[in-house]
RNA sequence: GGAGAGGUGGCUGAGUGGUCGAAAGCAGCGGUUUGCUAAACCGUCGUAGGCCUUUAAAGUCUACCGGGGGUUCGAAUCCCCCCCUCUCCGCCA
């Protein structure tokens, strides 16, 4: 695959979104489950659109055996020096009326992935049903938590006063949705991807890489987020490269269109990368603080498994995330998102959310999901077994959102006196213990 | 940014208009030989889609030699545009 042409890129992914034949045997099994999650698959149409493209192909892909025979006789003639204008006549007449077979199957082969590019990835059996995040069912924690012994200030507050977090100069220098970390601000947010790196590396077996924070369309496509979702994100003007929404996006498609040997999965890798999205579309959510912007950074999780040990490693992958958060004794709950819930790529999410006290509330900063092969089917990632290939399955998480930890830091550990003290576990990396109020930036 | 050289199957690498999905070698897979390993020999060995078939296999057809378009009865091969890689120069961290 060059990397330049999006037409072909869009018409090779579409081939390789679905398991077509799986799809066709168990239509009416897939559109109840697509059905779960709220989607309405149009069982007729995709009835009609199938039948209908394969008839064109066949008629289109017979009068080209004809001429490809027909051509060859040519040759044949010529070289035995016989007069061939009539044949090659008759056979230019084919050609035109070829072309024209295949205008008319690529343009309901068109619809037909049309169709199925809007179609999200089937849910799995073990995740609960329901129509929205209300329906989401807490599988870990959650418990009520005691309030703290004085008025929580909000991180949006606590920050500019310990001279920490600057808005006003991040809209100056770019816009809203933008923050500055100044002093033990800027440090925390370092020290706090340090100790996650670590972590995952160190003990939880992912080795670590660093992507390129910008990614091509094909890559877009592989993860999912294109063509659906484009108004997501930030596109560099004039190029065919977008700024990445997720580490996920670069890391899954190291691998595209590879294939794997089964023996070496599951290959575990971790990320740590800046995140850039429009947040088109949010407008009056999280307007305050650091919680929404358009730039956040992430350590993000990504594994490559086999399709029969996917589940398992979500479990694995979901704990490894919460790990974190216990070393930082930040109180947190897990959920299992509802069938209508979920991301329109995921066969099984959970959410971790922790504690912020100034809302009063828990607040999503791990997603992790198992894709199974929605993505590797689309990104040609497969694994061999002895000598089958298969589509392998791929996983990802939040390993956290480190903007979202540090305010869930500052305000968990936040004192009466307005400072914050830091847990033993991230000190080594922090080289303090408390954050006091700084003077004026300048 | 300027100049040049390239992009062919898992890899190396032939092929410059016709029977080429593509020589050869390596790797892989199956087998023979072998006390075991190695070697040797024989065979096999791309992907996707359509038809056929209960499914699969087999068979058959179509497409694919970086991507798109064009010329031609016929394109890996000729023409145009684009992308990528490498080398040299310039610039920059």
């Amino acid at each position: 695959m060059g990397g330049g042409n999006v037409g072909a890129i869009v018409k090779w992914v579409f081939s390789n979104m679905y398991d077509f034949s799986f799809f066709r045997n168990n239509l009416d099994a897939v559109a109840e489950r697509l059905a779960a999650r709220g989607f309405a698959l149009d069982v007729d149409a995709f009835r009609a659109l199938d039948a209908g493209r394969r008839t064109a192909l066949t008629e289109s892909e017979s009068l080209q055996a004809r001429r490809k025979s027909e051509s060859q006789q040519i040759g044949k003639l010529k070289a035995s020096g016989a007069d061939t204008e009539e044949l090659q006549a008759k056979v230019r007449a084919m050609g035109d009326r070829v072309a024209e077979l295949e205008k008319k199957a690529a343009e309901l082969d068109e619809q037909f992935r049309e169709l199925l590019a809007g179609i999200p990835n089937l849910p799995h059996e073990s995740v609960p049903s329901g129509r929205s995040s209300e329906d989401n069912i807490v599988v870990r924690g959650g418990e009520p938590l005691a309030a703290l012994p004085f008025p929580a200030k909000a991180h949006w507050d606590l920050g500019p006063e310990l001279g920490i977090l600057d808005f006003d100069r991040a809209a100056k220098v770019t816009g809203a949705r933008f923050a500055v970390y100044v002093g033990l601000g800027a440090r925390l947010e370092r020290a706090l991807i340090n100790f996650m790196l670590d972590v995952h590396t160190r003990e939880h077996g992912y080795t670590e890489v660093l992507p390129p924070f910008m990614i091509n369309s094909a890559s877009l496509y592989g993860t999912g987020q294109l063509p659906k979702f484009a108004a997501d994100l930030f596109k560099i003007e004039a190029t065919d490269y977008w700024l990445a929404p997720t580490a996920e996006v670069p890391v899954t498609n190291l691998f595209r269109d590879e294939t794997l040997e089964a023996e070496n999965l599951p290959v575990s890798l971790c990320a740590y990368t800046p995140c850039f999205r429009s947040e088109a579309g949010s407008y009056g959510r999280d307007v305050r603080g650091i919680i929404r912007q358009h730039q956040f950074q992430k350590v993000e999780l990504v594994k490559f498994t086999r399709p029969e040990q996917s589940f398992d490693e979500l479990e694995k992958l979901t704990g490894d995330a919460e790990d974190i958060l216990k070393r930082l004794g930040l109180p947190f709950r897990t959920v299992v998102l509802c069938t209508g819930d979920m991301g329109f790529s995921s066969a099984k999410t959970y959410d971790i959310e922790v504690w912020l006290p100034s809302q009063g509330e828990f607040k999503e900063i791990s997603s992790c999901s198992n894709f199974e092969a929605f993505q590797a089917r689309r990104a040609g990632i497969r694994c061999r077994t002895g000598k089958k290939t298969e589509p392998l399955h791929t996983l990802n998480g939040s390993g956290l959102a480190v903007g979202r930890t540090w305010v869930a830091l500052v305000e968990n550990y936040q004192q009466a006196d307005g400072t914050v003290v830091i847990p033993e576990a991230l000190r080594p990396y922090l080289n303090a213990e408390r954050i006091t109020a700084r003077g004026k930036l300048g």
